[in-house]
DNA sequence: CGGATTTAGTTGACGGTTCAATTATCTCCG
DNA sequence: CGGAGATAATTGAACCGTCAACTAAATCCG
């Protein structure tokens, strides 16, 4: 995810019949990726120093934590958090490494695994929980007025939405 | 960089008093955090293979580009992409090895090192380029009114001051 | 001059992500 | 039943980014 900037039209070769970015378009496009860029990163930061977690880490236990048993199947939560198969696999080994979760066998499907979240997950989420949702209101939600934040999940729905017509 | 969802409240002790985030905005921060990862990715992952070159050495040979010569100082192109050194060079290191850039010496300071684009790195992102501008319209741009974009806009530069002001 | 500090850039180790290949189980259907 | 796929999940290799430690040159200043 990195600094999507576009390149100045001078210094290529224009035979393509590409329209290029106006200003303004290059302009903001510039921004937002910043903005994804730079929140994102701080959010992490933030997230691991305070916290000893990482959004990844994050993301899985708040996914677990969401049923109240704490315990989904595997491919459920890769679904849910719409990460590879084995990326959530390889997460979920070291995030077992560190005693955050198991995994547990699943009677009614012998290829499937259960992932359950042990007390300590539960705790390490419970402490890291507060400081993150006050980092996601200091850093983003205090600086947005809610017609923008309206706009801004409008826009957010209705490209992904596009994106998942493309070739989902 | 990862889906930075937020736990539903009761299932954490929550002695805190931290304001919760509410539906409209924990709707809309989880819209924005997956549009972020769905949209950087598919970009990054069309450049990849389309074009064989990944969003940072494409970020890489813009900025190098950028100046007519093709020679920027090593530190003044991490400035630029925001990037930590490290990174930097160990990206560096990898797109000399594919030829894409050269480290050349620098004879006011010692120490210091120009990067200097090759003729492959050039044509490389001249062959890019335009699919990656399409790309960013196609997905992007073409699904957002110009209000938007500038709204978009504002309030990326918005919060990316105020992330520059807390400790930068 | 010459030592202390700062600055430019590199390196190695480690965790994280992707891709392709693999294992094991299940389901479909003849 | 039994074989042909499809599905659940793991594994290993390769690449990427971060952190902390390091090298080497420049600058500051007594």
């Amino acid at each position: 995810m990195c600094q999507l900037t576009l390149p100045c039209a001078y210094t290529l070769t224009m035979g393509e019949p590409v329209p290029w970015l106006t200003p303004e378009e290059q302009r903001a496009w510039r921004s937002f990726v910043r903005l994804q860029e730079r929140l994102g990163g701080r959010l992490a930061h933030l997230l691991q120093t305070e916290s000893n977690v990482s959004s990844a880490d994050f993301a899985v236990l708040v996914q677990l934590t969401d049923v109240p048993e704490g315990r989904r199947r595997f491919l459920e939560l890769a679904q849910a958090l719409e990460w590879e198969k084995s990326r959530m696999s390889h997460h979920l080994s070291r995030m077992v490494k560190r005693g955050l979760v198991v995994r547990e066998e699943c009677p009614e499907d012998g290829r499937g695994a259960f992932i359950v979240i042990t007390d300590a997950g539960r705790a390490l989420l419970a402490a890291a929980a507060p400081r993150h949702v006050e980092a996601v209101r200091a850093l983003f939600l205090d600086h947005v007025t809610p017609a923008e934040l309206r706009t801004l999940a409008q826009v957010s729905d209705r490209v992904v939405a596009k994106l998942n017509e493309d070739q989902s």
